[in-house]
DNA sequence: AAGTGGTCTAGACCACTGT
DNA sequence: CAGTGGTCTAGACCACTTC
């Protein structure tokens, strides 16, 4: 009889994924700006190892759109122009309500229970702690949150492509931005969200997010000075 | 004075692309089927080429989730369950509403000729050519008016996910079914689109485009005979 | 013409499978 | 413990750039 269960098995982790991996991190974290140049060899030189791993690396990166490969020059940390960032933003209402509305049909009591101690966790936070601090302790609950709002979409598809648009935005801390402006309000929206789910209402569910991502844009756009003339597309929502 | 302009330059394509390129046109028409396995050896062997390249390539087709790779197994062509076809038409769904959206907004002259002209060469197929060479005809009329009404959104990252969605499905010929059912009315929704777009009434141009998915849809869940339990998250649809 | 970046080959190596 | 599949290395090669 063993003494532990469900062990996570060790696995060897291919160099690729290990490149992958730091170089995603670094410009995720923001340490690799946009911008920044850099060559297959370059990479291959400081982890000392060859250029086969670290192409398909990049190669991955470039897919996800991460950088930006060009013949003869190297690969460049792609900076996201107004209009790509108001594009993902619109990329991402239209994934992140589909799956609320998912999320709202399927979502079984594990769900709802992971979703609950969140929020829960949430709660206590604003209740003792002083206002400086909830916005830092606030925000991992709340990434904790939709983690699993996401995740009671049951479908790994459309997560996936959520999480790739969500990091996106990452690198510039937008999120982070709007959830730290308000968030009492946040958690409010969040909480509504939960008993739209519980209810299994998915249609007001799905429209609470989508009116809820217009609102961080909105934000957003005051936050970064955006011009007017990119904000347009979605600071008036078409629909 | 060179006798042509916009020679396109002739490019050398890496072996890497060759081979994507086979491979997904395989499994998208349908000529590998779901379930296939192979190796990277074989593939290699079989192009007489060395195992890098078909590795990048087969590491594309998985990203794309065309293939499945797992370990010690052994590459193999990705069946769509039930529940994934219901998952694609809904990221269909939310992503193609939102590019019509965008479409309706943004759309330029060129992109109102390019679909006007698809539909004019529909509409000449309808008047003279018999019923049953209309449906043949007519298929990659739609494709092309397609490919303009996305274009028409000009958002790359849109219009990629779209097409990559796409084409899971058309590994399936179910888009195809779909279309051949019912031409005319296909047609038809395809006039009243182009008149809301070149109206820039954006937000009727994406409920048309969604209810037109929904239908599509339904249509299609008959045709291949699909549970009711996984039909019933898009047969209703929620929103 | 030299240099740089990108790609491919051949083969070694290692992890895992099944007898 | 041989066999197979997956990964990596080292280096050759070629396209393109720059001097």
């Amino acid at each position: 009889m063993p003494l532990l269960t469900n062990v996570p098995k060790i696995k060897f982790k291919p160099v690729r994924e290990v490149v992958y991996e730091y170089l995603r991190d670094a410009i995720v974290g923001g340490h690799l700006m946009p911008g920044t140049q850099f060559t297959d060899s370059q990479i291959a030189g400081e982890f000392h190892v060859s250029r086969t791993p670290v192409r398909e690396a990049v190669q991955k990166l470039e897919a996800e759109g991460l950088i930006k490969r060009t013949p003869m020059k190297g690969n460049v940390v792609t900076g996201l122009s107004p209009l790509e960032l108001v594009q993902i933003f619109a990329i991402r209402k239209a994934l992140e309500s589909e799956a609320v509305q998912y999320a709202a049909f399927l979502r079984t009591h594990q769900d709802l229970e992971a979703m609950r101690s969140a929020l829960d966790e949430a709660q206590q936070v604003f209740r003792t702690l002083p206002e400086e601090q909830c916005q830092e302790a606030y925000i991992p609950l709340a990434a904790r949150f939709n983690r699993a709002l996401f995740d009671a979409a049951h479908s790994s598809r459309l997560t996936d492509l959520i999480w790739i648009h969500r990091e996106l935005l990452d690198r510039y801390r937008l999120l982070r931005a709007v959830a730290s402006r308000r968030p009492i309000e946040s958690l409010q929206i969040r909480e509504q969200l939960y008993s739209l789910i519980e209810a299994q209402d998915s249609e007001a569910a799905g429209a609470l997010w989508a009116r809820h991502i217009d609102g961080s844009y909105r934000i957003w756009t005051k936050f970064a000075h955006i011009p007017e003339g990119a904000a347009r597309y979605l600071a008036e929502p078409p629909a």
